[in-house]
RNA sequence: GGCGGCGUAGCCAAGUGGUAAGGCAGAGGUCUGCAAAACCUUUAUUCAUCGGUUCGAUUCCGAUCGCCGCCUCCA
């Protein structure tokens, strides 16, 4: 039974769909006005985990991310570079498919964009308004927090408490109540976008998108809503307020916020120069594959460090999973199975499904993968290893990687014709004890790229 | 100022009221023509510091120091 830790409630409990084997889920997707940094994409590598070990446990999954393509930068960076809203975000949204892609993140079911759905906002806000929860101030609607009793209840925070801090509220906007927020804004600007409402021209706040993305494609109710912690005030607590007003039910089962991440055991900022894309990581060679290893090996729900040498590490750790796949794939075995090997399958896919119902803990849910591949090394050493566990094995580590995404697919590239020759050369100088020139010919190819290794199976190849 | 999280070996980290998972890096060994890969052994008498509770605390409580987050449409 997976088990997650539940922001509302601060307790980690059982989970259990509304409604049969269906996950409704939502994930606070990218403003589209710059490339993602790392700390972004530590948190949809972890949506990813989870939607991948929900269906891993058989669930249907119903995902769905929204892209925020309007908002106060875009808008500010469209007009200092004289492009239309579209040109603008598309470029962004794009370049943003590209690091998910090259992060091995699924696709969610759904990926709709704000701008797309003005008419579900206005609905929202004509319930809001029907049930007393907005007013208007200054061209912009607004929703009185004093109206919905359970303001505070996701995030904790008290009304009166934060306000005497140093922090003043400097929104340009006009409201009644420091904490109120805005559902609508009036145009600002000459040249800003604006769309029609009954409420005058504007365009929508950012909390409203999301209430009205998620509740138009997973309804009213829906289960799991994902973001970061930085999200849970006020941009959660805000969707609640709206949701919940407006519909006068429970918006979601769970909340699931992920922690940040820092690097070097830092903030990452532009002027402290530890800020990093996953597209600068990949210039400097190392590997997507390492990039998502490395987010996802530490729980969503603890902060992370992320260190170069501890991408490294991760580099490493991948190679020597590869190499474990290769080594068994590669087994010549005789039929049957061994039954300590078959055990073995067995305890490693309850550990690894143990430590991830334990709030997709993928600390343990990895250890135990690397408990798993010791044990079945030894085993191959021993040489007590036949067909059906070969089988077994391969199995597993296909069911645990669609929840990872780190192997990627097997190697199954052929050698160029002239290096066959090379190899096969080699091997006469082995046989003839001549290693001199074998030794040369393994040198030669590995400043091509090609590692050789001698096997009691024969020569081995791989690219580096 | 209010609220919350964290501090475990060189690095990344899991974890529990009963004596410290896993990974990377390092060291030694087995295997190998030599390598590589793999395997074995090894690397924290100790879990930021100081007190307290307890038969016993890294785990609970308090204080101190340090880092991080939210309280400003920042994942």
């Amino acid at each position: 039974m997976l088990r997650l830790k539940n922001t509302l409630t601060r307790t980690l409990e059982d989970f259990k769909p509304l409604e049969g084997n269906r996950v409704r889920m939502y994930a606070c997707g990218p403003t589209v006005y710059d490339y993602g940094h790392i700390g972004n994409f530590r948190t949809f590598v972890a949506v990813d985990v989870l939607r991948r070990y929900l269906k891993h446990l058989g669930y249907e999954v119903m995902h769905v991310m929204n892209i925020t393509d309007v908002d106060d930068k875009i808008i500010r960076n469209m007009l200092a570079e004289r492009k239309s809203l579209r040109e603008y975000t598309d470029f962004f949204l794009s370049e943003f498919l590209k690091d998910s892609e090259s992060l091995n993140i699924e696709k969610p079911e759904v990926m709709p964009r704000a701008i797309d759905h003005i008419p579900e906002m206005i609905e929202i806000m004509k319930r809001l308004q029907a049930a007393g929860h907005t007013y208007a101030s200054d061209g912009s609607l607004y929703f009185a927090i004093a109206t919905f009793p359970d303001y505070g209840k996701l995030s904790g925070v008290k009304i009166e408490g934060n306000i005497a801090g140093a922090r003043v509220d400097v929104d340009e906007y006009e409201k009644a109540d420091a904490r109120d927020f805005v559902l609508w804004k009036g145009p600002k600007e000459e040249g800003e976008p604006r769309w029609p409402s009954p409420f005058g021209e504007g365009r929508p706040g950012w909390h409203l998108e999301c209430s009205a993305m998620s509740m138009r494609y997973l309804g009213e109710s829906f289960d799991i809503h994902c973001g970061g912690v930085d999200l849970i005030f006020p941009h959660h607590e805000n969707e609640i307020a709206q949701s919940e007003g407006a519909t006068g039910k429970r918006f979601v089962g769970f909340w699931v916020h992920s922690e940040f991440l820092l690097v070097e055991g830092e903030k990452m900022s532009k002027s402290k120069g530890n800020f990093y894309t996953v597209r600068m990581l990949i210039e400097r060679g190392f590997s997507p594959a390492a990039i998502r290893y490395l987010l996802l090996s530490v729980p969503y729900s603890t902060q992370l460090n992320f260190t170069l040498e501890g991408l490294r590490g991760a580099e490493s750790s991948l190679e020597k999973l590869r190499e474990f796949r290769r080594r068994v794939s590669d087994y010549e075995a005789a039929e049957g199975a061994t039954p300590r090997v078959q055990d073995t399958i067995a305890r490693a896919r309850e550990a690894f499904e143990s430590g991830m119902n334990d709030d997709l803990n993928t600390s343990k849910a990895l250890a135990a993968l690397f408990e798993f591949r010791r044990d079945i090394n030894s085993a191959i050493d021993a040489k007590e290893f036949s067909q059906d566990d070969r089988r077994g094995v391969l199995d597993l580590l296909s069911r645990i990687d669609s929840v990872l995404g780190v192997l990627g697919e097997e190697q199954t590239e052929m050698l160029e014709p002239e290096v066959e020759a090379k190899i096969e050369e080699r091997n006469t100088a082995r046989r003839n004890r001549d290693f001199a020139r074998a030794d040369q010919i393994r040198s030669e190819l590995a400043g091509r790229g090609i590692i050789l290794e001698d096997t009691p199976q024969g020569t081995k190849w791989k690219r580096k």
